[in-house]
DNA sequence: AACAAGACCTGCATGC
DNA sequence: TGCATGCAGGTCTTGT
């Protein structure tokens, strides 16, 4: 499910519902995500005020008031709910945390792929799930050279470069072919076959799809909600993704899927090469 | 070393 | 109706 923006459409949603707000019970119901949530987890959150939000490609960090910082990952099918407490837990409700203000923060995720941690904050940076990312697209400071040289020095397919975190963090399935839609270039080609001035228009058509799609509150496929609950807009301007067999926006040739290292990727046979 | 395949989970749509 | 199959926004580990 979430993607750079769904997480940023989160974090976002979060911040004026949960900062200056303390800790003052969890429950941790099923522990066993992506990694088992430690036993201790509970514990060492709960009295602690959280400070700030923020985010790291597709994490997101709750700075906590004793210097401690919670990682959340929303894997496939996460959510972060806010809530009002006194409510029957949901199905797939794993981690309860009850916050002063009588709200909740609930981590919903019916597949367990998502993550839940917590760290020293000096030592977040150093957790392996944070230590192997790459540059966010995002960041200003990332450079079309910098860009260009992890790709061409790659024969793997440009959309496989793009879904690798350690090539760039945040991008995922569905903004993957959006941007290579946008760029002009096809999912299939080689890294090594980009040229560097294909990779100025790719880093730009990456930047504007994530931007316009934070604007629009992210995509919401079946089930992505940000933390009240509300759906995204973004599907709705998707030009690739989920279109196979209709009209592409631009020149009205048949959108194609491909399926790539076992994903779904959709590209325009006419517009994009 | 660089890559793809498989594994981890549940839920939903589709087709027989 | 029930059952089997395939697919889904991600990432980690295993094997070639």
């Amino acid at each position: 499910m979430p993607e750079l923006p769904e997480i940023e459409t989160v974090r976002r949603s979060l911040l004026p519902r949960l900062v200056g707000r303390r800790i003052e019970a969890a429950v941790v119901r099923e522990r066993r995500l992506r990694r088992p949530i430690p036993p201790d987890f509970a514990a060492r959150v709960v009295g602690q005020r959280i400070e700030a939000i923020s985010r790291r490609a597709k994490y997101l960090l709750f700075h906590l008031s004793r210097g401690d910082c919670m990682l959340a990952h929303l894997g496939m099918s996460g959510a972060l709910l806010v809530r009002a407490t006194g409510k029957a837990p949901q199905c797939h409700d794993h981690v309860c945390m009850r916050l002063t203000g009588r709200i909740e923060l609930v981590l919903n995720d019916p597949r367990r792929f998502g993550l839940l941690a917590v760290a020293r904050a000096e030592a977040v940076a150093e957790l392996p799930e944070l230590q192997r990312l790459g540059p966010d697209p995002l960041d200003p400071g990332l450079s079309t050279a910098a860009l260009y040289a992890s790709i061409h020095r790659s024969r793997r397919a440009l959309k496989n470069l793009l879904l690798d975190q350690a090539v760039l963090a945040g991008v995922g399935n569905i903004y993957a072919s959006e941007a290579l839609f946008r760029a002009g270039i096809r999912p299939t080609r080689r890294g090594n076959r980009v040229r560097l001035a294909e990779v100025a228009p790719l880093l730009q058509a990456i930047r504007a799809v994530l931007a316009e799609a934070i604007a629009a509150g992210g995509s919401s496929i079946s089930d992505y909600r940000d933390g009240n609950g509300r759906p995204g807009s973004f599907q709705l301007r998707f030009c690739a993704y989920d279109r196979a067999g209709q009209p592409c926006r631009k020149c009205g040739a048949v959108i194609r899927r491909v399926v790539q290292t076992g994903r779904s990727s959709f590209y325009c046979p006419a517009c994009q090469r």
